[in-house]
RNA sequence: GCCGACGUAGCUCAGCUGGUAGAGCAACGGUUUCGUAAACCGUAGGUCACGAGUUCGAAUCUCGUCGUCGGCUCCA
């Protein structure tokens, strides 16, 4: 295993499943030692859907090898050889290491480095055990299936790498990734259920349904929003400025770029940089000048202090504690909640980039909440409320709330260093949780740099899990900007900030609600409500259904004329495949009786009603945003 | 950023071991006036991501750059 090393008692529990997917990767392993002897193994755990070992190999596996390597396990299988387990001394597992035969079928040349290096980490007292399957021995604590006859439908799917142990200043390891079910139906099902999911993915039905693109010109990770998708980012949006009206938020603006010196307030310079994109420097004259430029003349040698770094923004959060900071502030004024839909620029890696989930430029549904301490737990589930309340409208059920902590041995480095409001803060935090009923999960060292937070995690259709939302707890910008109010006794005392993101990004929030709706948004938010669909092209039928669009248009629907000389079959297909939520079909009958035949995608033809019927219910279904 | 794969018309894709690019849909021009998922005919459209190199000759081979994808690391 990785250094996430499972204890014994976790691997008691393994399910049957997870066993034989564990075994699935030990037979993995014979199969390519029979081709490649040489393999030097490293972890080999059962994972979601199927398995995978690390190995290193000079040789690189590429899928053109997979039927080889495929068919020596079905031989192994085949044999059906007993997984037989032995216990041995650390010693013992030591100099078997060193003669190369864990995670081999005998005595090598090399020793088994990487076998060696788990050995040295298993703590001092932890029973050693290796597993033998046929001529295949490898060090492992187990469990596994009784033969390899017993590992069902299993498939070979793909070739990564990663880094020994997860560390990317270890050696990168060529992953093999497999899956495994019980049987060959469950197999088949699997994969029909991947070329399903495949079709929900939000980067081919945003270019199918003309949602977003991306440019080189513009640059990796810069979607450029068509009107389709900004028609959903404008409904995200408004129903945001509600929800947060009511709630008492107002409304802020800030620039999307900043002096050095603002990030080197907040924090962030120190503990985010590398998620920063370069600074643009600006001389004190205005003259822009490139970092590398040459000098044009010597008084910009002499005076290379003269240049200001401005960054792009990556978080809205400075700006936001310099608007609480613009005015004195008493505790009557608290709790102060400021709001803003912000722009900010992060600069990801390249490998992290994933259509909408992952972007370089994004659009946040933040605030930033000022409070006194005891109007902590009231503001904290305010926001957890909120966030429930939007998850109901979306349908949204398959999350998980994540509590993020500290790690105390990163004090100073990964967190800021106040050992003691850490520890308040996430006790209150942890508190607020329970009394509020909340299901979370807990995990230490994920918290922000400047204080704890729950994240809410879903999956994208191919199966990748997101923080889709955020609700982070800050006690450590609020003193760094020197922020306060003027307390009850006339003293002066920092307020506590809660950062907060129920919408989270417009690019993720979109790019996961296009998976979650599989494109068929509902008519709140379908980028295309209605579309009219006259039956020929003739004059009085083309007028009547002009009007009807001018008479939803004026009422703020996005509604779409068909005006085109194609056959009225070509027009609904047309539609269809837009996934326009409304068609209005219109014929010579309609119109004759003030009426419009209404078809509802993915609901097919609901007749002809009253055309005033049919506005009054699409503007109340839009008013009430109903599903 | 790292490892690997990939990059042909707006879209989906074909183009074998090098001989100089093709289909369907979309677009455009006509014809058709059709009641619930694709009417017919025609026209046009590509520096085969970009840049070097090998070759008599490169979409095809090599190298580099850019981008996308699968992972790793990282994160809203």
């Amino acid at each position: 295993m990785s250094d996430e090393r499972k204890t014994l008692e976790q691997r008691a529990q393994m399910t049957d499943i997870e066993r034989f997917r564990h075994s699935a990767a030990h037979v993995l392993a014979t199969a390519i030692l029979k081709i490649w002897p040489e393999a030097q193994f490293a972890a080999g755990p059962p994972v979601e859907n199927g398995f995978y070992y690390d190995l290193e190999l000079d040789h690189r596996i590429s899928p053109e090898d997979f039927e080889k390597i495929e068919a020596e396990m079905k031989k192994e299988v085949k044999a059906n050889h007993p997984f037989e387990r032995v216990a041995v001394s650390r010693d013992e597992a030591l100099a078997m290491a060193n003669r190369g035969v864990l995670g081999a079928l005998g005595e090598r040349s090399s020793p088994s480095k990487f076998k060696l290096d788990i050995i040295q980490n298993i703590p001092e007292g932890e029973e050693i055990s290796l597993y033998r399957n046929g001529e295949f021995t490898d060090l492992c604590a187990g469990p596994h299936v009784m033969r390899t006859g017993n590992i069902g439908a299993f498939k070979l799917t793909h070739v990564a790498s990663a880094y020994y142990k997860g560390d990317e200043k270890n050696p990168q390891l060529q992953r093999i990734y497999g899956t495994a079910f019980k049987n060959k139906t469950q197999l088949d099902e699997y994969f029909a259920m991947l070329e399903e999911a495949k079709k929900r993915d939000h980067r081919k039905l945003g270019k199918e349904l003309e949602l977003f693109t991306f440019d080189d010109d513009v640059g990796p990770g810069l979607p450029l929003w068509l009107p389709r998708g900004a028609a959903i980012i404008d409904e995200l949006e408004k129903l945001a400025r509600e929800t947060e009206f009511a709630a008492g938020y107002q409304r802020v603006r800030s620039t999307n770029l900043a002096r050095e010196s603002l990030y080197i307030k907040s924090g962030h310079l120190p503990y985010y940089k590398e998620s920063m994109f370069p600074p643009m420097e600006v001389h004190e004259t205005g003259d822009r000048k490139p970092e590398t430029g040459e000098a044009e003349d010597l008084s910009e040698i002499r005076n290379p202090k003269s240049a200001i770094k401005y960054y792009l923004k990556a978080m809205n959060c400075p700006h936001h504690h310099k608007m609480y900071a613009a005015l004195p502030r008493s505790y009557r004024d608290l709790p102060l909640r400021l709001a803003e839909y912000g722009t900010c620029h992060r600069y990801e890696q390249s490998g992290e980039l994933f259509g909408l989930m992952r972007v370089r430029s994004l659009q946040m549904n933040d605030a930033h909440l000022y409070m006194t301490p005891d109007q902590f737990e009231s503001e904290f589930n305010a926001v957890n409320e909120m966030y429930l309340k939007y998850f109901k409208l979306f349908g949204i059920d398959r999350y998980v709330m994540r509590f993020s902590t500290h790690d105390p041995a990163r004090l100073g480095e990964k967190f800021v260093d106040e050992p003691e409001l850490w520890k308040q803060t996430e006790d209150m935090t942890r508190g607020v949780l329970q009394r509020a009923g909340i299901n979370y999960v807990e995990v230490p060292n994920e918290a922000a740099f400047y204080g704890p937070k729950i994240d809410v995690q879903v999956w994208s259709a191919i199966g990748r899990e997101f923080t889709i939302a955020t609700n982070q707890v800050d006690f450590a910008q609020p003193r760094r900007f020197n922020l306060v109010y003027k307390d009850r006794d006339n003293t002066e005392k920092t307020p506590l900030c809660i950062h907060r993101a129920p919408l989270g990004t417009h690019e993720r929030f979109i790019g996961f609600l296009i998976e979650h709706y599989a494109g068929n948004f509902p008519l709140w938010l379908s980028p295309e409500q209605v579309r009219i669909l006259p039956i020929g092209d003739e004059a009085p039928l083309l007028n009547y259904s002009r009007a009807i669009l001018d008479e939803l248009r004026s009422h703020q629907v996005r509604a779409v004329l068909d005006a085109s000389t194609d056959h009225i079959k070509a027009k609904i297909s047309n539609a269809e495949q837009m996934k326009v939520h409304t068609m209005l079909v219109i014929g010579a009958r309609d119109m004759e009786a003030n009426a419009v035949s209404v078809r509802v995608h993915g609901k097919g033809n609901l007749g002809a009603k009253p055309r005033e019927e049919v506005i009054a219910d699409l503007l109340s279904s839009i008013k009430d945003r109903r599903a």
